[in-house]
DNA sequence: CAAAGCTCTTGATCTGAGTCAAAATTGTCG
DNA sequence: CGACAATTTTGACTCAGATCAAGAGCTTTG
């Protein structure tokens, strides 16, 4: 027995309206309550799964952050996203009943387990279910539309204009600034999501810096003009 | 009444084993049988639905070939994929009740109109093929993660030669040559696509041809060594 | 079937981002 | 607390792919 692993239940989450369908009755919601089996904790650093490892369980995260990312045989790998509370991972196993990537926590995480099993026997009863799993993996295909865009046809700038922007959104939907972030990944790792090398998110954060659009001390980002990232994003031609 | 609407069936569909669940019960083959409500056919150049449309659907591609682009305010458009028979399109609209993407048929076509209410409600029931939409969904996200690899860390040569490969591929699962084809799209398309400018797209194939992997005439394509093409996506240092 | 309009190829040149390198800063842990 | 490791910044230089431009093939349509 894992002494991470621990009962819980999601009636009285605080972050059910992000995993969950809203408007349940108690008797579905209790059903629900069955579905998140047990919690698992993450240390930093650590894989919630891995590339390869038979897939059981979606996974909806209570506290930290991670990143998901594929790897070629030759050993390039390339992030493919980054998660935080209340978003669900997992879902690449489904298809082939094995996970095609890797999920790292990037600080003290705490998710829960959902079997995948359970989903689909409690969503063949309850509508909402149903639902809102097919929404959570059709917003996934769309979110990934919007990556390729910026890795098609963005430049450097526009690219970290519009992960800042994305970041600091979600970030507020969950109560947090508009305005502030700490960033919990590496250069490195922002630069693989965007397709760049680590020199140029450096270069690209402090040419933001010398613009006045955001003031950065490493990890920490605040940011100054939104606006003014908006329009990065928005307008190829204003360089 | 749209006389491109004609009525059909599933049952004796030579592609049922592309788009539908394997094995399933003579009860539920029929039942399955009244997803498709309809077929429709698209002329050339026309879109099958369009970003901002209401989604009611998803779409089995029976004959011709697709792609699907997003696009920003600015006019910038990525072409997030090329689909063809056998193929479900749509997946985009299910999160927002509205397609986010256009799909246009890159040749005439036809596809089976498969309302999405009657999927939810079938799946509910017939196991096998709530097993089916989910894991046609995670597919769709595999895909895309593999393109967002393909985008972010590889360099021209390694998308054109990942992107016939891939082409090819698919095309020899529904019987087609291993070694010809015939490309449905622009270089421009390819290179939206792939990320790149047609330009470099036709510098590309023109250097694979100089390599002797390929023979091009237009958009008739024959692979002559499929290895060397695997050789380049595979190996980074080759050069 | 001829003219107009796409699509594709190729050349010349430019440039944004990559590469290589070194120094500065911060975080970690005995 | 102090030293080692990891991360970040910045500079100098290079290069893959973009851009601009012109011409050649194809298709389409009256």
């Amino acid at each position: 027995m894992n002494p991470s692993i621990i009962k819980v239940a999601c009636s009285n989450c605080n972050l059910r309206e992000l995993c969950m369908p809203v408007g349940l009755s108690d008797s579905d919601m209790q059903r629900i309550d069955d579905i998140v089996a047990t919690r698992r904790k993450i240390k930093r650093g650590t894989p919630l799964f891995r590339n390869g490892e038979r897939f059981t369980s979606l996974y909806a995260i209570r506290t930290g952050f991670f990143k998901t990312c594929v790897a070629t045989e030759d050993g390039r790998d390339q992030v493919t996203g980054f998660q935080m509370a209340g978003e669900i991972i997992g879902l690449d196993g489904i298809v082939n009943d094995h996970h095609t990537c890797d999920a790292v926590a990037l600080e003290d995480a705490e998710v829960c387990v959902m079997p995948f099993e359970r989903i689909e026997d409690l969503s063949r009863e309850v509508t909402s279910l149903q639902h809102h799993v097919h929404k959570i993996m059709s917003r996934e295909i769309v979110r990934e539309h919007g990556v390729m865009l910026l890795l098609g046809s963005m430049r450097a700038e526009e690219r970290l204009a519009a992960f800042l922007l994305n970041l600091v959104q979600r970030l507020h939907a969950r109560g947090f600034s508009q305005s502030e972030l700490i960033l919990r990944m590496t250069r490195d790792e922002i630069g693989s999501y965007l397709g760049l090398k680590l020199e140029t998110v450096s270069r690209t954060f402090s040419k933001f810096v010398e613009e006045g659009l955001v003031e950065v001390k490493q990890r920490y980002v605040r940011i100054l003009n939104a606006d003014g990232l908006r329009l990065i994003v928005n307008n190829p031609n204003c360089h």
